[in-house]
DNA sequence: AAATTTACCTAACAGTGTTAGCAAAGTTAA
DNA sequence: TTAACTTTGCTAACACTGTTAGGTAAATTT
């Protein structure tokens, strides 16, 4: 059975290609002028043949985000890893999404893409939630350092997501407009807040 | 010369048209599938009209955009105007900035949408600055009143817009997977929790 | 009434996602 | 080893997309 096993590793093999192609060309032209066809010349094959590995060009999509996910969810889990206090957990957290959101442009904006064809609708039902749990997990540790109000974790969860959420997108979206007022000091500072308010 | 300004009349009618035909499509069947053939099809010309009024597609995602924007500061002035108080102020911005979101997601991705090609590189300078001074002007107001530091209004502004923005976000990208612990009430306590801290 | 401008159209170009159908190569079975 | 079958990958095509060129007929000016 080893020539089917190689059959699939082969198999294996060009679906990756595909999906390095198509992201290095979403960093270097954008998402919006991606076409299988430039795929395929990348890759040095026919455009039918992504087809014999993807249903179709919202899948490719679909799973680049998913890798930023993927990516996003390590460089957090590293980050948090290495600090001794929920507190510094959660700066090591916005620190990374901050960071993530800056060097990954391309993978930021499949992944939270306002308008994307790949997110909503639930289809990224678990990778949000995996985010959002790992905030949870951190903003329930302070409280409880804090003895403040535990029920109040899930709601603060929320509003922290939106906070470095929005300031990111903000940032991400105005690109070169973003005025100097809105630096990452703000962002320092709002996280500072936040965390003294929980 | 009573010619020619019925030629400018009759133009600008154009004009509207398309905007106002651009705007249903995107209304019915999203931004991503509109296409000049169906709005040159709505109006009842053919494709070429449009570009004797726009000089490409994204102009008129631009234009359509740019009427967000005025629609939505519209909105937050005439809240605004009816409320006492720069507290009340504030709550009547965020839930007219929400409402919105919510009642016009079409024009909501337009503006913000994060990898927008209309929106971002310095193009809605002047519409994303109008909406931060308004913020800014009620939050320094606040302060005031509070007597609290004045010199913080700036930072406060930009963290004040970071979390309605990121909260309105989140919802509009999960769209149909918003879990229910998130949802309107988080945002009316978020901005209370702000007002208390400003 | 003639000349000129404007308005508008059809046809076309180059590109897109996607599918059908075929030929060659690789794999399995007799 | 040869015959049957499966997989692989291609070309060609369909129905779209944004956009431009070039021509015609109508409206306006001289």
């Amino acid at each position: 059975m080893s020539v089917a096993e190689r059959k699939l590793r082969e198999k294996e093999m060009i679906r990756k290609k595909i999906i390095d192609a198509a992201l290095q060309l979403v960093k270097n032209e954008g998402w919006e002028s991606l076409s299988i066809r430039k795929i395929a010349d990348a890759i040095e094959y026919s455009a039918p043949v992504i087809y014999d590995h993807f249903a179709n060009k919202e899948a490719i999509l679909f799973e680049i985000s998913q890798d930023g996910f993927k990516l996003l969810l390590s460089n957090i889990h590293k980050a948090i890893s290495k600090k001794a206090s929920p507190r510094e957990e959660l700066k090591a957290l916005v620190d990374t999404y901050w960071k993530f959101a800056l060097k990954n442009r391309s993978y930021f904006k499949l992944m939270f893409g306002v308008g994307m064809p790949c997110c909503g609708e639930g289809k990224m039902k678990t990778e949000f939630g995996a985010l959002q749990d790992i905030i949870y997990e951190i903003i329930k540790k302070i409280i409880v350092e804090k003895k403040t109000n535990i029920e109040s974790a899930c709601y603060k969860t929320h509003a922290f997501w939106s906070a470095i959420h929005g300031f990111t997108s903000i940032m991400i979206a105005r690109s070169a407009d973003v005025p100097q007022t809105m630096n990452v000091s703000v962002l320092d500072q709002m996280v500072v807040n936040i965390i003294e308010n929980l």
